[in-house]
DNA sequence: GCCTGTCTTGACTGTGCAGTCAACACCAGA
DNA sequence: TCTGGTGTTGACTGCACAGTCAAGACAGGC
């Protein structure tokens, strides 16, 4: 019978997505990825099949492995509030790091729309839309428990923290400085206040 | 002595600003540089020099032909506040008409720096830079007028708006619906009251 | 009318890329 | 030990692109 594979593809599947995350998808060659994982062209088009559905699969992993279980650890960290300033704290620290600054794989996606085709739209979109659900569901919350006011429009506001979020993406890519960062920031949390 | 150019040079970086506008250096090729302006390659050589300094000479023209007549125009509107609320409506309008989307060119520009060299960064920073004292400029007469709060911290409101503007931008891109937009707006506006 | 130097034209060159091919290495079962 | 099918390897193919070249078109100065 045959021949094991010697490599493992969920490993290539990681180390690929690394540099798509780094490069894009248009930016990255199969070169890039053949020397990132390791592995060679003809064995990774038999495993995973062309450079789109590689990408694809790069994609998923990221939202499931890095995304979700992100939001799911800054969720349970504290109160709501506390779990919303988290998220922006760290999206401070990460848009501040210019040198490793590279940004969220899904958002860098999300702004390169027109080279992907509608399995990756799909999943982008749906991220995003999780991602604004985060937000609404801990606004909700902190209503609850109190420590955000019953007069803040908890769909709208979050609307608005998202907003915030990519911004600061956009800010931090367009070498703005970091006090303007830091100032969206703690502006747009004051709508929780 | 020599020949006359039977092309309006400042008309075909006009028509390469609109291809490189829609879709960006990277996927810009020079084949659809002459196809939109009807200048043979060798001719848009001659007059401008290569891709890159094509692309320069466009993104300069946009600054100062565009963004900065836009910004002015918008001004001169009304008062500070039904400016800011102008600009708003503005983004809005483009960011919701997914058909036409198409953003601002200095900000998809913003998106993709690594693509570019230090002067094409210099300038995007700049102009990014002019747009929040755009806001604050507004935020500050506003306050003199009575029309917005004194309490309103003018610059980190300003940088506040700017990533709301761009977080619209990026929400319009990751094919988010139109209503979360308005609601993103409505609130960053909201803390100018 | 010829000459000079610029503008134009279309073919060409070299490069880098995604994806393919065919020869070979390897293992299991007959 | 032979055989069949799978994994691996590196060379190959075809394409799209930026940028160049050289021959020709053209207008004004002599």
């Amino acid at each position: 019978m045959p021949w094991k594979k010697n490599f493992d593809v969920e490993e290539a599947v990681e180390s690929a997505m690394e540099v798509f995350w780094e490069k894009g998808f248009e930016s990255t060659t199969i070169t890039d990825i053949t020397e990132a994982t390791g592995v060679q062209r003809q064995s990774l088009y038999n495993a995973v099949g062309d450079k789109r559905k590689l990408f694809l699969r790069s994609l998923m992993k990221y939202d499931t492995e890095r995304r979700r279980s992100t939001l799911a650890s800054i969720e349970s960290l504290g109160t709501p509030l506390e779990s919303i300033h988290a998220f922006f704290a760290r999206a401070i620290e990460q848009s501040t790091d210019c040198a490793n600054y590279r940004g969220c794989f899904l958002v860098n996606t999300a702004l390169r729309l027109q080279d992907h085709d509608d399995e990756v739209r799909d999943l982008v979109s749906a991220a995003l839309e999780d991602l604004r659900a985060f937000f609404k569901r801990l606004i909700d919350h902190g209503k609850v428990r109190g420590e955000i006011p019953s007069t803040v429009d908890a769909s709208a506001t979050a609307s608005a923290l998202l907003a915030a979020i990519f911004g600061m993406g956009v800010m931090a890519r367009g070498s703005c400085g970091d006090d303007v960062i830091r100032q969206a920031a703690d502006r747009a949390l004051s709508l929780l206040a």
